[in-house]
DNA sequence: CTTGACCTTGGTGATAACTCCAAGGTTTAT
DNA sequence: ATAAACCTTGGAGTTATCACCAAGGTCAAG
């Protein structure tokens, strides 16, 4: 069992972090001690990172909690939510890598076209690039 | 030459925050008319779609401006500068996709482990999807 | 048994990216 | 010529996601 301090720094977060993600509701301490600090389980440690890499991937932290429900209380889940969930959140994803893969292309039109070199940028324009290559 | 509600009606967005995409420096109407209006070309259209698209990656505005500074002012940017803007950006991109191709495939898993019925969702938690199969 | 590093709660502050409002001027359709 | 629909500036409010601070309790080391 980890105290508040040792989590965050395995997680690479900050204490307040995680007391703040507590008072939201995605994560609560697996016990507390008697003089009231709060320690945390391997689990608990599992639960934090996932909530990073969802962030990190775009989640907002409601849509991670609604991700993280399905622990918390499978009694009151059918395998057909989750799968809805799960499903609906592949599509959501799909879309974003998508869009992502397109940006990086016109990125890297716009870097192959420019010569790189020390005149000035007045032909190498992101937009010009988009608009060379758009995106619908 | 648009006024700033029919922009904002064709970018989908709301006249305020056309309105404070300027006064963050991101975006100068073209003109204005005599009595204070202000008119947009299609140029300005396209700037206004490009800000969304960046935004929707997951491009902060500032990163946003600072990509579109390289027009605004080509003059005092070398063909050299916006290579390296670019090609940095072409990178982030590069990881961002990679971490939300993991978390597709994790939840595909997820998804694919489920029987998707009735049942209670004991066995079917996000978490123990990403435990199977690690992010690292 | 004191010092320093940790923990507690409760509250305020910070930043990004909007969003809404008020008081008033302008345009347009009937 | 007047009502509806638009526009102006300036400023205040909102939501998400924390970061920081104060006043005090706890614990291990020297």
């Amino acid at each position: 069992m980890y105290r508040i301090g040792e989590l965050a720094n395995r997680c690479d977060v900050t204490t307040d972090t995680i007391r703040f993600y507590e008072k939201s509701g995605l994560l609560s301490p697996a016990a507390r001690n008697e003089s009231g600090y709060r320690l945390y389980s391997e689990a608990d440690k599992a639960k934090v990172q996932f909530i990073r890499r969802a962030k990190n991937t775009g989640f907002t932290l409601q849509e991670v909690s609604e991700l993280l429900s399905i622990r918390v209380d499978p009694q009151h889940h059918t395998c057909g939510e989750v799968k809805t969930i799960a499903d609906d959140k592949i599509l959501e994803l799909e879309q974003r890598i998508l869009e992502l893969t397109r940006f990086q292309t016109s990125l890297k039109h716009l870097s192959e076209t420019c010569c790189g070199g020390n005149e000035s940028a007045s032909g190498c324009s992101i937009l010009d690039a988009l608009e060379d290559h758009p995106w619908t």
